[in-house]
DNA sequence: TGTTACCTACGAATAATTTCGTAACAAATA
DNA sequence: TATTTGTTACGAAATTATTCGTAGGTAACA
């Protein structure tokens, strides 16, 4: 039981994040239902990595009969914005506009994201705090 | 002497692709040098990655008299949306918004950035073909 | 009861990446 | 000439991440 930052997931745990975000908490049996739909996963590799993500904390999980429950402790915004942070750090050295530009140069937004974006930052521009 | 699609970086190697994408051509000395302001690296440690890279056709070398000038092959443009991409679909389930509504909100940009953010977004509304 | 079906725990194999020791060579230098 | 310095090549150790086999348990059921 550390107090420790959590740290960063690898991709095979994030995978998994992923699915206990969407779903709530889960068994490993389904959490490895799901990833199957992803890629091949062997449900022993799924159980340790899930066992190994309870160790550092990423996840807690409870008994409930003979099966465990797993729950999501590592909150999805903070993850992105951790994540998102050593990536356009190591990417685009720390220019979150350059990362912007590329990606909406890049990626095809629809009109209705377009505006959803203008409109925050009109917001961000009338209101510093928010 | 392979045609295939370059690899995607490891880490090590995209620290040296942006001295190399920085400063242009290189020997292994200087990318060991600046390499080495970021995190303690041995050497024959960057030797080795950049010999790696090489192999990959990540980066191409010539002998100048008994150094070898090392040049990245891999373009930062397209490298960087390259991993752009993945992160997206892997953090963000493929939401570009989502994510560059999280970059706005967390990294600070600047009036100016935001300005220039928002006056691309009107060029990609008035003209699609940029 | 015995067989099947699930579950957990855990060690170990595999794979991918990073690090570094050592050898060999050549050029500069004391 | 002998030593120091700087280079490449290469193998192998170390580290980190992933995968999986196997053992042991319990519950359902034929």
């Amino acid at each position: 039981m550390k107090n420790n930052p959590l740290p960063k997931p690898t991709e095979s745990e994030l995978d998994i994040l992923q699915i206990l975000w969407e779903f709530g908490p889960s068994t490993v049996r389904f959490v490895n239902d799901h990833l199957n739909k992803l890629k091949e996963t062997g449900y022993t590799t799924t159980l340790k990595i899930m066992q190994i993500m309870s160790e550092k904390g990423l996840v807690g999980r409870e008994l409930s009969g003979k099966t465990h429950i797993y729950e999501a402790i590592a909150k999805e915004e903070a993850t992105q914005i951790q994540l998102l942070d050593r990536f356009v750090d190591k990417v685009f050295k720390g220019s979150a506009t350059k990362l912007m530009l590329q990606a909406l140069g890049n990626k095809k937004s629809s009109p209705e994201e377009i505006q959803q974006i203008k409109k925050f930052l009109e917001d961000l521009e009338n209101n510093k705090e928010l």
